[in-house]
DNA sequence: CCGATCTGATAGACCCCGCCTATCGAAGCA
DNA sequence: TGCTTCGATAGGCGGGGTCTATCAGATCGG
């Protein structure tokens, strides 16, 4: 039983006339005659009564006919959605960000997306790294930014820019005098994120702390955001070390910044999965935004 | 683009795995992995991630499979239907009668009928012999009884018995006291039927009168129905000739019947288009009436 | 009354395509 | 490292769908 049978049942039903039928369905008349008794042998019936002049339907031809238009009508909607969602470069497409990137990034890229794919609708997915990387393994997201490198074949990842540390000063902090901060200095009273934020374990790795916590608040603060730390500072409760892209929420709070010695940063990623099939929407995504954001690394500041 | 595909599709959406759903329908893998692979080039988009350990549905897939599914349940409807509609002795069955036979045939077969074909479901429709052949030509009627031979190739025709014709004779009539009565005598004060019903004509042959009318309303009446003639004879309006499974109707109204002394009569047969692909439930039709009706030529009166 | 025409059915040949088995390649595991 | 698993690939085979050519029956017009 075929998708093609019905098409020529239904050629026959609407023409009632074989060779016209098979005009219509782009065959020669034989082949659908001998398709449709076919298709009446394979269904145990006969579908149409065959008078010198006419062909008609029989009564259960009618009965099925029905089925037969909605089967064929399914397929054809098959097809027109295929139509529509063969462009790689359309359809929805599902990116996760971590939260340190997330509200500095997002309002840089969002047009220059929308004009370079305008078909391609972005739905973003914030949280942190280990979360998206196990819902991009679950296949809830399509790519992610990461700003941390990634392992394994299973993952393909494309650099897209380099974004500097910045150290985050109270205006009344002693280094706040200095035009460059040394990465150890920091080491004093830095302020950190929670647990599960990369930008925690890069600050505290630039500041050569393996793991324990100097500074008043050391060991007591876990900012569940890097909004929350930026206000700890300009509040004068220690420093920090954020990422570029943070800098003028940050200097619009009244925090100082100052570039490291050692010029510490981070390169964001976009990541997905090495069989992810829009490979195309992915590399354009990354594309997009490694373009606005290149040449970051001499930006503000 | 086929059904089976489809199928392939689901499979392989089911089970995530292209062994098993390989095994669901009966085919080896790599029969289904190029199957599917084809599908996908032609719907233009990848149905399915292979992951080294899984197989997961693409979004694209997702927004397809109900479509998908859809097809699949129709296509699978017409074969079930098919099977239901398969048997030419179910389903129902359009049959035309005379009028002049209807109401006296119909209670003698219809519980034969059920009982012999317990899946055949009578649509019986009532018309004159002209209506009903149009009526089969058009495909509006399965068959149908008439009491006339049919010419042509066009239409098969099956004898089902002999009606006896019988003289109705008011009591006071001067006929009634005759034990036979010759057809020619009733030619006298004859009432027949109106215009198309055949047995208008062949009462009108049997006394020998070509079309003109004798008796007292001869050319006045055209009764629409035996039943009103069969009022005008009780009336002692004249006299007409009815077919044999009239007569307990008639002596009920207090007629007096008597046999003809020519024997005169009808045959009653069904009729059905040669095209007609239900024969089988044609014949079977015409056996269940012919076996009930058999012998009748010696039957009331 | 006999060709011309039209219709669907049939025959025979061809070729694509769907299926199989066998094998590969990569990954995971002991 | 060898074994297992899983999907992809290769090559061969057979069936089935398509074609052209033709037939069979009916209708129509000269």
């Amino acid at each position: 039983m075929n998708l093609r049978d019905f098409r020529y049942l239904l050629a026959v039903a609407e023409y009632g006339h074989f060779g016209r039928a098979a005009q219509a369905c782009g065959v020669s008349q034989p082949t659908l005659s001998v398709q449709l008794r076919k298709l009446e042998e394979q269904l145990g019936l006969a579908l149409f009564e065959r008078d010198r002049k006419t062909v008609v339907p029989t009564s259960a031809c009618e009965r099925l006919i029905g089925h037969v238009r909605a089967a064929v009508a399914e397929a054809d909607a098959i097809l027109a959605a295929a139509r529509d969602l063969c462009d790689p470069l359309a359809g929805t497409f599902r990116l996760g960000i971590i939260p340190t990137l997330a509200p500095y990034l997002l309002p840089l890229v969002f047009a220059p997306l929308r004009e370079a794919l305008p078909t391609l609708l972005l739905e973003p997915w914030e949280d942190q790294t280990l979360t998206l990387l196990d819902r991009l393994r679950a296949h809830e997201l399509d790519a992610a930014l990461l700003a941390t490198e990634v392992d394994g074949s299973d993952f393909t990842s494309q650099p897209l820019f380099d974004e500097p540390f910045l150290a985050a000063l109270p205006p009344e902090h002693p280094l706040a005098a200095r035009e460059v901060v040394a990465e150890s200095d920091l080491a004093q009273d830095i302020l950190v994120l929670a647990d599960g934020h990369c930008l925690r374990d890069q600050a505290l790795a630039a500041c050569g702390q393996g793991g324990s916590l100097g500074g008043a608040l050391g060991g007591t603060l876990r900012a569940a955001s890097l909004s929350t730390l930026l206000s700890m500072v300009a509040a004068g409760y220690g420093t920090t070390l954020i990422p570029g892209l943070a800098a003028g929420t940050a200097q619009d709070m009244g925090i100082v910044l100052r570039p490291l010695r050692e010029r510490t940063g981070r390169t964001v990623r976009l990541v997905w999965r090495s069989s992810f099939p829009r490979r195309a929407a992915a590399e354009a995504v990354g594309r997009v935004i490694g373009d606005r954001l290149r040449g970051f690394a001499a930006g503000p500041i």
